[in-house]
DNA sequence: TTGTATGCGTTATCAC
DNA sequence: GTGATAACGCATACAA
């Protein structure tokens, strides 16, 4: 059954009404003053007529989309899923749909032609801020938008987690423990976040009176972190290796697990890790590992929350206060004697 | 600085042409005639003006939305992840946006509902399968649509991969390995991809000459996969315990290796794993995880592909034939004698 | 080779 | 209390 398209109009004609009559009871006009009996008849041929607002139609009058945008680096990130899903529930709960689009093939520049105008009514930007002209970019599209989780050389347009202090308490943890010699398996070196667990990482180290131990750097990866530890472990004299790492994202970190056992070691016999990010599977690894949970879904509300009243020159500046929290597994234990 | 919208009349006073002729100029018409001189001045007012064509203005009057729609259970599961890749790019390449909502805290109702009428061109419903008026619901929207990856009961309108060979793959590479004692853990009972799982591991148990083993189902999580290969276990008569298990799922197969530890055995050595669904972390558990890899993204553009063409009622039922490949690592071997 | 006219479906400002 | 009307920005058939 091909039904055609049905529209204002046709509610009206059913209803013998105006299509301004319509309009104003859908959208609940409260300034609408309606007899009982016509709001009825209105209502009953709505349902009839099985009769849905045309978006485009609506939006091109009213210049708002009902739609925000969310940029990623990549969809296979489960980081990113807990961001998304955080941001795609705020956005409903205020009647906005969410589009996350990733950078899967492409950059934000042809992403941004692919959404072109008008379609959304703000944008959101995850773990994407290497671009230096990033800002440049964006006022050209004239709405207003965030960065999510990590910040770009000069912005001032970012909601970012307190990742400092997550890599204190990791750390802080390690030092209950007993342990002295802590490693720090770092992000990406151009990486925001990287920088700031990198920075909690010394300060932590430096509050314990502890010297830092190697540091090393690695993509956000199982492959990065695999070959990140083989290097860090490879290189540290004998007697003098870490007996703990602090590894700056979770995903590195299960390639790091993999990088100890490949250097004939066990976790956390002769080493511990533990990592930001939690995610379900941490649990399940072999052995379980210990991580740092971090607000993520509290982000993408947070950042949905401040994208639906922002000017779209605002300055936005906010650490996230939220629950974080060290998860203790089986990956960390006291050093071997 | 806060520059206003600028329209096609913008650009076509600057070019002093008429704005038909801009708009024609914008989408290439091909029978459009005119003056390189002419063109050549009407581009240089887009690029000056910055011009960017109003999205909904246009699908008003085309009535086409240029983006489709993409609804999944959950964008924590990384086989949607893979799904999601393959669906952008393809959309991407058709210049169209690819807009994906998941189920989190709501239905495929609420999310039609958000979408709203006019804003996507088509629909792709991945792991949603189970409403019975599934068909019902979307025949409303009077947009075409297609199930990726499962069948709803008595509608034609799918996509799906091979997963009854992929079964079949991963239970002959347990028997060549010499397994006789080969149990299924099976995916969720009202899942079709875990029915055509289950029945290509009958089948192939049966083309083997061997017993059925035993069979259970578990939802395709960690938590799932832990509490079912426990039960399957523990079920076991002492020296008839499987030494392989064909899991469903990847996810539910890392619950399941955690499962056979938790009851004191050893992977590959008393108990052989093999999943279906590759990972980019299989290959870093540990032991790594025997998979098989479905070509997840493969499925994704090849829905987009189908909709793109697509009659709002035609049907389809496609299985996709595409590479399939068992990728062999440490979590199975040869049976103990 | 370029311009004119019309309508897509909706909302908002009036008028009655 | 309800109806008429004018945009919103664009694409397209047709006229010139």
């Amino acid at each position: 059954m091909k039904r055609a398209r049905v529209t204002l109009a046709d509610v009206a004609a059913m209803a013998r009404v105006d299509r301004a009559v319509v309009s104003r009871v859908v959208n609940k006009d409260p300034t609408l003053n309606i007899r009982q009996e016509t709001r009825e008849r209105v209502l009953a041929a709505i349902e009839e007529l099985g009769y849905r607002p045309n978006v485009a139609a609506r939006s091109l009058r009213t210049s708002r989309a009902h739609m925000f945008g969310l940029f990623i680096p990549d969809f296979a990130n489960p980081v990113y899923a807990e961001i998304i899903k955080g941001a795609e529930s705020e956005a409903a709960a205020q009647g906005y749909v969410l589009v996350t689009g990733s950078a899967t093939g492409a950059g934000l520049g042809e992403y941004m032609d692919r959404i072109g105008q008008g379609r959304i009514d703000g944008l959101l930007l995850a773990g994407t801020g290497e671009d230096a002209d990033l800002a440049a970019q964006l006022d050209q599209a004239a709405i207003p938008w965030l960065m999510l989780n990590n910040r770009s050389q000069g912005v001032k347009r970012y909601v970012i987690l307190d990742d400092q202090r997550a890599a204190a308490l990791a750390v802080e943890h390690l030092v209950r423990l007993g342990h002295r010699r802590i490693a720090h398996l770092a992000g990406p070196s151009r990486a925001d976040t990287a920088a700031r667990r990198s920075a909690g990482y010394s300060a932590a180290m430096r509050d314990a009176g502890l010297p830092e131990g190697p540091i090393t750097a690695a993509g956000y990866t199982p492959a990065g972190g695999a070959a990140a530890m083989a290097r860090l472990l490879a290189e540290a004299p004998e007697g003098e290796r870490p007996t703990a790492v602090f590894v700056a994202n979770v995903a590195s970190a299960i390639g790091a697990m993999e990088g100890v056992r490949a250097a004939g070691l066990e976790i956390p016999r002769d080493v511990s890790i533990v990592a930001v990010h939690d995610l379900d599977l941490a649990g399940y690894l072999n052995p379980a590992l210990t991580t740092v949970r971090m607000p993520l879904a509290e982000l993408g509300r947070r950042g949905v929350r401040l994208l639906g009243g922002l000017d779209p020159d605002a300055t936005v500046a906010e650490v996230l206060t939220g629950p974080i929290e060290l998860i203790h597994r089986r990956s960390t234990a006291p050093p071997p004697d």
